[in-house]
Order: C-alpha cells, then structure tokens, then sequence
DNA sequence: CTTTGTGCAAATTCTTTGCACCAAA
DNA sequence: TTTGGTGCAAAGAATTTGCACAAAG
C-alpha cells in the first residue's frame, strides 16, 4: 500500500494501477498537464492504457476533490494534482502554467461568501524565460 | 451611424450588419453567451446569419479587445462585451454567469506585475435563485 | 457471483479551415 | 477592381458514450 494509494483512498476513490499512475503524474510533474499529457506519457508505462480512463480517472479526480479542474487554457482542460489554494499564471507564448503562491480567499466579496464553494485567480501574461528569450 | 458602430470604429473593426449586431447583443444581453447561444438568437434577425460568422466575429472582438473571452463555464467559450475590470460567479445548479463588481487588480502579486496584461477571478457555486428554489 | 474499472470503437460537440461568392472602399 | 467579409461544407480536435471483457471485492 504506497501513500498515492493512500491518497486516493482518502478521498473515497478505489486505487488502480491506472489511477494510482494518474495521481502520481499529477503530483510529481506540476504541470497542470491536459487529459492528453497525461496519457501520452503514461501509456509508456501502461501500454495498455486507454484515453477513455484518463478522461474517467481525471473527472472522476475532480468530482471527488482530489484534484481541480484548471480551465486558464482556452483550449483544452487542465489538472492539477495540488490543492492548497494557489493561483495560476499563463504564459501566452510558451503555454506554460506556473503557480503563483496566492491565497484570494480574502479577497471573497462579502455578499457572496456563503454562495462561493470554488474560486480561481488566473494570470496571463508572458513569462520571466520567454521575455529573456526575446531580449 | 449607431453607436454600436462607433463603438466597433473605436477597436478598428469594420462594422457589418452581422458585427454590429453580434456586438449589440453582447452590449445588451449581459449573459456572457457561447457563440452557439448568439448564433441562434441573431439567427432570428438575420436568416442568412452563419456560425463561422459568429465564431470569426468574437474572435475578432477579442482580438481587437472588444470583448473578453470569458473561461469560467468548463465547457464551452463564453463572451462579455463588458471590458470594465470586474468578476464573474458561475452557479452550478442554473448555469447562469453573474458579474460581480469586483476589480481585482490590486490584489496583483508584485512579482509577476509587469509580465501580466490579463487576469480573471471566477467565483463557482450556488447562486441566489437556486438557493431559494431548493429551499 | 456481483459490482466496478478498463479500453476499444463510434458518436458527439465545439471550433477551425478552404474556398467561392458578395459587398464595401 | 481590389480588399475584406460572409457562409457553406468539410475537416479537425477534444471529449463522451455504449458496450464487452477483465478485475476486484
């Protein structure tokens, strides 16, 4: 019993050799990688690995809490593995999703406290490397 | 001259029947549709209208900064032609898209000014109406 | 055995592209 | 009379669904 199957059994999910893979990705490679990330690299591992369970495993993931939907990206769905709350930020040129150490539960407006279960802070700009890069 | 067209006139875009008439429903109907929800409705008022049209035009809007592509709703793009820095609440239940008068720039981490020129706070949960709807 | 998870293929949905025609400058 | 805009049909990409088989309890 290793701790990501620990994890997931926390939150009420059934560990598998594709979930406890999937968990694993999600926390070691913060990335915020797209359902397809994910299963490019792990079908490596698991050659047997279809799309159709990394789409269940991640929503099943969301729906349970164990990771968060991070929809900074105009074109497909994201996922992030870490739950602290935190913001992200989103270089235009390089697509990169960097966290940023932001806590906006504070900045909750008053009337809406109550009504709010979820909140993102997202950033898009061009990041530190991409600026060098063009200097 | 309508103002609708000035106001396009002011982002340099040309204004057609089509794109004045999608940019005065964004104006006027602030529920941050998809371009599926314009296309039906203008559908009506323009019988020749056409969904690439649509998809082309609010790309246009968003790329001269005449509308804000909105992210909040997971599955689908959302369009708001309000560009005054404020909020949206997206409610699970309803699927309605509220602005919240909430300018969030402030709130800007230090690091990362400079390298930000966009950023969206989305609040999620359970708005008023349905609240008292399951009451 | 009985429920749950996986994976293939097909279907769906949303969005973009290529191209011909129309409209405006 | 040239550039730009529209709209149709087709293509493309992301995600979901239906179903049969495999695995776990």
């Amino acid at each position: 019993m290793d701790s990501t199957s620990i994890h997931l059994t926390g939150f009420g999910i059934r560990p598998s050799v594709q979930r406890i893979a999937i968990m694993r990705y999600l926390l070691k490679n913060k990335t915020h990688p797209t359902a397809d990330e994910v299963y490019e690299v792990l079908r490596r591992q698991i050659p047997t690995l279809s799309k159709t369970t990394v789409y269940n495993t991640l929503k099943l993931f969301v729906e349970n809490g164990a990771a968060v939907f991070v929809g900074i990206d105009e074109k497909n769905a994201r996922f992030d593995g870490v739950l602290e709350p935190h913001s992200h930020f989103r270089c235009r040129e390089c697509g990169c999703i960097i966290d940023v150490p932001m806590n906006v539960e504070n900045f909750l407006p008053k009337e809406f406290r109550g009504e709010i279960d979820e909140y993102h802070f997202y950033l898009k700009g061009t990041c530190e490397n991409c600026k060098k890069r063009r200097a």
